[in-house]
RNA sequence: GGGCAAUUAGCUCAGUUGGUUCAGAGCACUUGGUUUACACCCAAGGGGUCAGGGGUUCGAAUCCCUUAUUGCCCACCA
């Protein structure tokens, strides 16, 4: 086959994935090899590909692709999340785009068009990981809102409630007055803001004396209930049973005493709104106050608000600022930095709100997933730390809110038969539901149109945390045959910011129902970010096109561009630059075949040099091997995939093919090119799951393939024991090359003049490599001398000086010049060897094989140092 | 406010239990190179008080203390 001078990557890109999907080696199913299993992190369903999807990806396709190759069952679920917030605030957006209201529509009605939606814009970002290259099992691709999953989820509800630990509670919730829904503790981001702090006067009850307090939040005052003081503040002993008057509404209110008030902070006074903030509202608690809920659903002022009814808030906030001010009780505003809490998907300010809402208890749902990780290391985080962010945040869990007042989700299967606080039953379906409504009421004559489901959903994570146990229907099915082989999966690759969204919580369920870990190893991958360290986002335009990009540098350069520098744990910074260097290697190793594939093979004998080459790379390539094995089960990729990069760039092509090439026009011996095909497909091998679909390629051209000989599902090259003298032998040979090729250059000596080579060899080197020092040094003649060659130009190398005469163009100045640095350099390194060496601490106290090497240095150094001084005296 | 981590060449990072191969890699940079796979290339080369200070040790990038800077996580101070 003649194989074109371009590597055209999409061409082939799109030629081998087909070929793969095809034969379907992406698809597994249960045998009797050892499975291998990664759970995407699905996606959102609406989502498009971005830089942290594509790093994420590639690296699970590496694992996958290299699991697949060590002949293990390779399983990569693919899927999407259904994204409760996200994909009902775009539903809703495009649905006010057509001038429509959500309110106006019922649940169903609404449903439908976020299903519509779904089937438009859902999976778009699967077809784009397919670009990537990525081997997901394409067949099980999976929707957190498929009917089998949301099963699962209102089972585990079901049954999370019947063992009690599943409850409805009257709270203080963070409420998204945007996404008009509650939030868990870990969906509210704490912002640093400015805001002002307003000092406002309260009239003391039947005295014209005033209490200052403090607030960021003036319209909040029309929802007080009480004054507090710290009942040890001598300050404030007079105003103890007092009352005062709220300004604007003129509602009189107790001033209380309660530890909780910083005698410090503001005025030491404090305004109680148990509706509005979570301290209030426990301070309102201990004290039995009346709570006034001031803010509708969307955060505008309600009745309450009296003449600023209908405000939002922060509108709500100026005006009643300057209504105070103009009724003179505003004394003072200052400046105030604080952390302010934010939604995490709509940004918008958290507002404190007591509702209803279901909470799942985690004290001891906890207690498995947190031995697991910190004391038994079932579950390992890479990198480590990680396990101190986790067990703080385990140790401190707070009951889990999961219900969300949102239509796009699993609706919360609890069924209300009464006006009561305590009348509803929980159950799966809603004939169930009546059964047990009846049983609950005492009432036989209740029908299904008696129950009322609650109208809110889950909250989204309350599904993905399944996602690894429902993908195999474990939860329906706990003993199907899917679950028992693929479970536990084996390694999942996601982003630190979600270890508690998702990462603990699908232990924590892993624990719960399958009584086992989920995954074996967590390896969390960094933020990509631009070069000047900004996350990379679409509102600062900074982030590249991801498809563009694979369009640009073919996806093999892209995912080696990638992982080029991106250690575990640690952020990316991207440049287009790492895909152009990975784009140089695949075309780099394009070359290389070219250039082996166009030798003319002969039966003439092997020569020495290729011979002895061919040895040395073996041992390389089996020292390599070791190597990236060793970074593999690390998890350092980078690593893994820069050895290989040095290994097939450096050893590969920069000396093993330049020694063994044969000179031009000549053919190769049958040997050697035999041994290089075999090398060749070996470095394909290990490339593979970096590079898979020029590694493919190229290993359909070395030879005829049938589809189960494809490289996808080769073997994986066998590790095994090496010849560590010959490596170390070749590095100091290369070092003699490395010396002629720096002579030429700085003599001007054109490599394609021959030239002689004498070497005063005091240290017995082999000369088995002599070949290939000929070769690559253009050598004609080479010999071993006893003495100094007088008019030589010359170098050394360890304790060898290597003579190269030269006619008449010798410098004996700039040659004493260079000689006598060396031998002032050499002469202080041995000074200090030997300062060491006189150390008696030294010698008693340092091991043995310290004190050995110590001492060859030196005999090393005086050796160089006498062939120094004796080239000088020559010259001179 | 509490905790965790980082600081090594212009950039991004390795450097495992202190000691052979400890001051490294890739990129970038400088210089030279065009018939014979690749200029997306080849060859040679320059470049770092290992953030600052102190300590332990025969010996410290590595261990301890301290200062500074940066990043991340957590936390209800109005």
């Amino acid at each position: 086959m003649e194989i074109p001078t371009k590597y055209n990557a999409s061409n082939v890109e799109t030629k081998w994935y087909e070929y793969w999907m095809e034969h379907n080696y992406f698809h597994s199913t249960p045998d009797e090899r050892e499975p291998y299993t990664i759970v995407i992190p699905p996606p959102n369903v609406t989502g498009v590909l971005h830089m942290g999807h594509m790093l994420n990806n590639t690296i699970q396709d590496v694992l996958v692709r290299r699991a697949r190759l060590q002949g293990k069952n390779a399983c990569w679920v693919p899927g999407t999340d259904h994204a409760s917030i996200a994909t009902e605030a775009k539903v809703v957006a495009k649905l006010k785009d057509q001038g429509i209201d959500k309110n106006d529509l019922t649940r169903d009605e609404f449903l439908s068009h976020a299903w519509d939606w779904t089937n438009e814009y859902g999976g778009v970002i699967l077809e784009q990981l397919k670009k990537l290259g990525c081997s997901c099992d394409w067949d099980r691709t999976k929707f957190t809102m498929d009917d089998d999953m949301s099963e699962a989820v209102i089972k585990v509800f079901v049954d999370l409630f019947n063992k009690g630990l599943i409850y409805r509670g009257y709270r203080m919730v963070n409420w998204d007055p945007e996404a008009k829904t509650t939030l868990s503790d870990e969906e509210v981001i704490h912002v640093e803001r400015t805001d002002k702090l307003y000092y406002i006067n309260y009239q003391i009850e039947g005295e014209n004396n005033f209490v200052t307090i403090a607030t960021t939040r003036p319209e909040t005052i029309l929802g007080d209930t009480a004054v507090c003081i710290n009942p040890n503040d001598e300050r404030f002993i007079a105003l103890k049973g007092k009352k005062v008057i709220v300004p604007i509404c003129n509602r009189v209110i107790p001033i209380i005493e309660d530890d909780y008030v910083d005698v410090e902070f503001g005025t030491g006074c404090l305004k109680v709104t148990p509706a509005h903030d979570i301290n209030d509202k426990e301070i309102g608690d201990r004290h039995q106050l009346e709570v006034i809920d001031i803010l509708n659903e969307d955060a505008t002022l309600n009745s309450y608000g009296l003449h600023h009814q209908g405000k939002d808030r922060v509108v709500a906030r100026k005006d009643v600022a300057k209504e105070l001010d103009e009724l003179g009780v505003l004394v003072k505003t200052e400046e105030l930095i604080h952390k302010v809490g934010t939604s995490e998907r709509t940004k918008a300010v958290i507002e404190p709100r007591l509702s209803d809402q279901w909470f799942l208890n985690m004290k001891d749902l906890v207690k498995p997933a947190i031995k697991a990780v910190l004391e038994d290391e079932d579950v390992k985080l890479f990198p480590k730390r990680f396990n101190n962010t986790y067990r703080h945040w385990m140790e401190n869990i707070r009951d889990w809110n999961i219900s969300r007042q949102l239509l796009w989700g699993q609706q919360i299967p609890a069924y209300f038969y009464g006006d009561g606080k305590d009348d509803f039953v929980v159950a799966e379906s809603k004939d169930d539901a009546l059964m047990l409504a009846k049983e609950k009421s005492g009432n036989s004559n209740l029908t299904l149109n008696d129950l009322t489901q609650d109208k809110d959903a889950l909250d989204t994570w309350f599904s993905s945390w399944l996602w690894p146990m429902s993908v195999f229907d474990g939860i329906r099915n706990p003993e199907n045959e899917e679950i028992k082989y693929y479970y536990p999966t084996n390694d999942l690759v996601t982003g630190p910011d979600i270890l508690f969204f998702w990462v603990a919580r699908m232990i924590i369920a892993g624990y719960e129902y399958k009584d086992e870990k989920p995954f074996s190893n967590v390896y969390l991958t960094g933020l990509v970010r631009d070069k000047q360290r900004r996350k990379m986002s679409k509102s600062l335009g900074n982030s590249p096109d991801a498809l563009k990009l694979i369009e640009d540098y073919g996806a093999d350069g892209v995912r080696v561009g990638l992982l080029l520098s991106s250690a575990a744990g640690n952020d990316l910074m991207f440049e287009e630059d790492l895909c152009q260097q990975g784009k140089a290697f695949a075309n780099k190793i394009w070359n290389a075949f070219r250039l082996v594939q166009g030798w003319e093979i002969a039966d003439i004998e092997q020569p020495e040099s290729s011979h002895i080459a061919l040895k040395w790379y073996e041992a390389k390539f089996q020292n390599a091997l070791a190597e990236i094995e060793d970074h593999f089960s690390k998890f350092r990729l980078s690593d893994a995939l820069m050895t290989m990069y040095k290994l097939v760039w450096d050893d590969f092509a920069s000396w093993l093919l330049e020694i063994v090439k044969p000179a031009y026009q000549q053919p190769i011996d049958r040997t050697t090119y035999n041994k290089i095909i075999t090398i060749f497909e070996n470095n394909l091998k290990i490339l593979h799951p970096f590079m898979p679909f020029l590694t493919e390629e190229i290993w359909q051209y070395v030879s005829e393939r049938t589809p189960e000989e494809a490289l996808i599902v080769a073997k994986y090259p066998i590790i095994e024991g090496y010849d560590t003298q010959l490596i170390s032998d070749f590095e100091t040979v290369k070092d003699v090359v490395s010396g002629i090729r720096t002579i030429r250059k700085e003599k001007n000596i054109s490599f394609k003049d021959t030239i002689e080579l004498s070497v005063l060899n005091n240290e017995n080197l082999s000369s088995t490599f002599d070949a290939v020092i000929s070769k690559l040094g253009n050598i004609s003649s080479m010999s071993s001398v006893t003495e100094t060659v007088e008019g030589a130009l010359t170098f050394r190398v360890q304790s060898n000086e290597y003579f190269i005469p030269i006619s008449g163009a010798i410098n004996v100045e700039e040659e004493i010049e260079k000689l006598s640095q060396e031998l002032k350099y050499t002469e202080g390194f041995l000074k200090s060897v030997q300062g060491k060496l006189s150390n008696e601490r030294f010698v008693n106290n340092a091991p043995e094989q310290v004190v050995a090497s110590e001492k060859k240095k030196e005999a090393d150094a005086m050796a160089k140092i006498d062939t120094l001084k004796s080239s000088l005296a020559s010259l001179k």
